[in-house]
RNA sequence: GGUACCUUAGCUCAGUUGGUAGAGCAAUAGACUGAAAAUCUAUGUGUCCCUGGUUCGAUUCCUGGAGGUACCA
């Protein structure tokens, strides 16, 4: 079986209905899928974070769906390494893969690679609180001095990405702008990528009535359970966060579900401006439409 | 019915001692190399409720009206 090996991946905007088309997909190509969707990957997140139901997952083999313990980190370099791995498998006795999922970053980790970069969760929260501290100019200045070209280059407002560069600098001695190299990897199999899209309107009313059946079916309830974990990252997630505010009186439940939706619709939108500058992905409007096999047939012959 | 206060961007509200106005959120566009459902950037013409008046000039002051809120009857 020597046979070119296929990737099939199936992204989009949240909500658009990617899960059970995959789903359909898999099942044509008698495979399993692999999970990009990476609040998903939580035990403990599930009507929040519209993981496939019981029946879907029994369905077709999933990998990664519900497979970390909530204070577990997590990130798009051990999810390359991890989904990589997971694809090898499949590709021992199956020609197609499918993966799945709205988490831009690590669908591009998987298809391109990440520079090999260290992290070290120490060095990250040392900076941190040094934000905290300080304040941002003083991360800024660090960055300066120990890098001026990435200084450059770098929104200076977005702290994430400051501390991410000074946490690399440091712990390698070297320059984040001279180690970013953006190599694209070989991978030992063919990508294909569909991308779900939807008129704006459809697909924000689609929003707003998912979020309405999330709450018929108990997000009320998934979120009370996890106040404890309030403050771990995985919790800063779309869903949850608005309904903490609500429990602890900040607003009322229904501008809490309002606040859901709204932020909901905020992430389509900057998931559809990631994807829109990449001319690989076949696009299929479900506007009208239910997106078809015969489709994805034809994009496999292209 | 009386008194007081309110009426400004899609929403919540600032403000102009009279020279036609600005924040947050939303919306739209964009960025994105280990937190990514995260984080960040850019974009603000709107009969400043209506009507008269004073004024060179009113959204701002005055008269009258409409709508709203609170309290008193």
């Amino acid at each position: 079986m020597s046979e070119t090996k296929t990737l099939i991946i199936i992204l989009g905007p949240t909500a658009v209905g990617k899960t059970s088309f995959a789903i359909e997909v898999a099942k044509h190509f008698n495979t399993e899928i692999i999970s990009a969707d990476s609040r998903q990957f939580y035990r403990e997140l599930k009507i929040g974070v519209a993981r496939p139901t019981d029946d879907e997952l029994s369905a077709v083999k999933h990998h990664f769906v519900g497979f970390l313990p909530i204070g577990e980190h997590y990130s798009a370099g051990m999810f390359e390494r991890d989904a990589l791995q997971a694809a090898n498998k499949i590709f021992l006795s199956k020609n197609v893969a499918v993966c799945v999922g709205g988490s831009m970053m690590y669908i591009e980790a998987f298809m391109k690679g990440l520079d090999e970069l260290p992290s070290d969760k120490a060095v990250k929260k040392k900076w941190e609180q040094e934000l905290a501290d300080k304040g941002i100019a003083h991360l800024q200045e660090t960055i300066l001095k120990l890098d001026p070209v990435y200084y450059n280059e770098l929104d200076l407002s977005n702290s994430h990405r400051l501390i991410r560069a000074i946490e690399v600098c440091s712990l390698t001695g070297k320059k984040y702008s001279e180690l970013r190299k953006g190599i694209v990897q070989k991978r030992n199999f063919q990508i294909v990528q569909i991308g779900l899209t939807a008129d704006r309107n459809h697909l924000y009313s689609r929003i707003n009535e998912r979020v309405d059946e999330m709450m018929k079916q108990g997000l009320l309830g998934e979120v009370k359970s996890l106040v404890e974990y309030k403050n771990l990252l995985a919790l800063n997630t779309v869903g949850y966060k608005e309904v903490f505010d609500y429990l602890e009186g900040k607003c009322s439940l229904q501008e809490a579900i309002e606040k859901i939706k709204q932020h909901t619709r905020n992430y389509a939108k900057r998931q559809l401006t990631w994807w829109r500058r990449d001319e690989d992905i076949h696009w299929l409007d479900v506007t009208s439409a239910k997106p078809s096999l015969e489709m994805i047939e034809s994009f496999l012959k292209a």
